[in-house]
RNA sequence: GGCGGUGUGGCCAAGUGGUCUAAGGCGAAGGUCUGCAAAACCUUUAUUCGUCGGUUCAAAUCCGACCGCCGCCUCCA
């Protein structure tokens, strides 16, 4: 297996470092608002990447930090005449909402800033007893140019970056790119003791902290969207490298941007949407399939036109598990043998999965299987019943289980419900007897009336089906 | 100014030296099945890969120039 590794700048072969446990850290929210489908974007391809790797047989450690404390909190607090507390709770229960919709799996640990104080303040003075960092009347800031390897990750030099000259002066600093590790606090600003006087931790130290204290000094993968190369990994490196003198990640994976209209979506230029408000007009799975549809690490234009098409591709992703699932509960089977080769498509979803996780490529395997699938079942009469199994294990363990396409829960709620599941049967078997008795007017008002409500029935020579819809 | 990415059919997108007259999805056209639908299947839908040169027996793929678009260098997934 090869991941592309934003610190070599080349696909390298994956070998953890201990497996088959593999530590995976990706910087999460900062939680004063719900976060939008750009942001989705780094949650679901992060979660693909964790998922392939457990189907890969590694035991997977995934953390994801949540900011609950920062300049944004503090003035949305603010704004709301309330404390960053409450902003933060409200919000980070928020983001845990919607990961949850996006079926996105759980990390195993979600550790936030304020909860990590202490050990943010140890490491602080750390970097200060050894150097690296120095306060000034209350603020500390981390010295670039003590640490040797700064730049190393996003390809920067020192000299070029203060040329670049884009970056707030502040007397403070000796060298305009340290960066805040430890935060003054002003008049009426949330704030923790600490050796060098009433303050909150800077971003990027929390990074470092948390990852050093949930999976050891070196990890394996660090993932998060490319805005967040420099500065933000940059300065986790030097931070992290500087205290623990052990590499800090092994590889780096970066997320492309959502684009709208070709333009970066996010906050402040206003052109997003919230997570939220696409799940209230799409699935979860039709969005994990538009993301699917293009390499992580490119660009990807978002619009609601492209939502739409995933929507329909996934029609024919469902209604096929749809209909092995029923097939193999009504135990229609004949004896006939299919000459597919169920191990070549295995192969190659995994090439294409294990070539940096070429998702396009092991979405078009999969596509590519379920019209071989079809194709037999429309040719032969009645297949045994090892072809359904094999079919729905391949199914299952690439659609649903690593690309998360297709919640076989819902499937299950949808045809489980015994009354509703009786009735609609009653309603079908009248239609029927209207058909046999070739009353088609009755047969069509009973199938639209149920469209109508949700309900679509399909027709086919052993009788009728249903979904909902 | 520095660094990086990208340009493939109507739309999205994979492919980075020969298997490419280019995967897959959406869309469109025709057909099979059906009382009609839906679903599914079959067939068709780029001799061409931003432009112009070059290297090579061979290029979407390598090199050069040019054009277009995007991003990072400041908080940002």
């Amino acid at each position: 297996m090869q991941i592309f590794n934003t610190l070599t700048k080349k696909k390298e072969d994956f070998v953890p470092i201990n497996p088959p446990e593999v530590t995976m850290y990706v910087c999460g929210p900062t939680v004063y608002d719900f976060f939008h489908i750009g942001n989705g974007r780094t949650f679901i391809m992060s979660d693909i990447i964790r998922r392939y790797l457990e189907y890969k047989g590694y035991k997977v450690k995934y953390v994801m930090n949540l900011t609950d404390i920062d300049d944004k909190i503090i003035r949305k607090a603010n704004e709301e005449h309330t404390d960053t507390k409450e902003i933060s709770e409200r919000y980070g229960n928020a983001f845990l909402e919607d990961i949850s919709k996006l079926k996105i799996k759980k990390a195993d640990v979600y550790p936030k800033a304020t909860e990590n104080i202490n050990d943010i303040i140890k490491m602080i003075s750390d970097l200060i007893d050894e150097g690296y960092a120095y306060n000034v009347s209350g603020n500390v800031f981390f010295n670039v140019n003590k640490f040797n390897g700064y730049g190393k990750l996003s390809g920067k030099k020192i000299d070029e970056l203060e040329a670049g000259a884009r970056i707030e002066i502040n007397d403070e600093k000796t060298n305009p790119l340290d960066f805040s590790l430890w935060k003054k606090a002003k008049e009426g600003e949330p704030f923790w003791e600490s050796p060098w006087g009433k303050g909150r931790p800077g971003w990027h130290i929390e990074c470092s902290v948390m990852s050093l204290k949930y999976l050891g000094k070196t990890i394996d993968i660090h993932a998060g969207g490319s805005d967040l190369i420099f500065p933000h990994h940059e300065n986790e490196i030097a931070q992290s490298e500087a205290v623990n003198k052990n590499q800090f990640v092994k590889y780096w994976v970066h997320f492309g941007f959502l684009n709208i209209q070709n333009e970066k979506m996010s906050k402040s230029l206003g052109n997003f949407f919230t997570a939220r408000d696409i799940l209230n007009k799409y699935s979860a799975e039709a969005i994990r399939l538009l993301f699917l549809q293009t390499h992580y690490a490119g660009p990807l234009n978002f619009s609601e036109e492209l939502l739409s098409a995933s929507e329909k591709g996934l029609e024919k992703i469902k209604n096929t598990i749809i209909k092995i699932k029923e097939i193999r509960e009504s135990h229609k089977f004949g004896n006939e043998i299919s000459e597919l080769d169920f191990h070549y498509f295995k192969k190659q979803f995994e090439e294409a999965m294990d070539d940096d996780f070429n998702t396009p490529r092991a979405l078009a395997v999969i596509f590519d299987f379920i019209k071989n699938i079809n194709s037999e079942i429309s040719q032969k009469e009645k297949l045994d019943e090892q072809f359904y199994i094999k079919a729905d294990d391949y199914l299952t363990s690439t659609a649903v289980n690593v690309l998360a396409l297709a919640d076989l829960n819902n499937f299950k709620n949808e045809s489980r419900n015994n009354l509703e599941d009786a009735l609609i049967k009653t309603l079908i078997d009248l239609r029927i007897k209207a058909k046999n008795d070739k009353n088609y007017q009755l047969a069509d008002e009973i199938r639209n009336r149920l469209k109508e409500i949700g309900i679509e029935l399909m027709d086919s020579k052993t009788g009728s089906t249903y979904k909902i819809c």
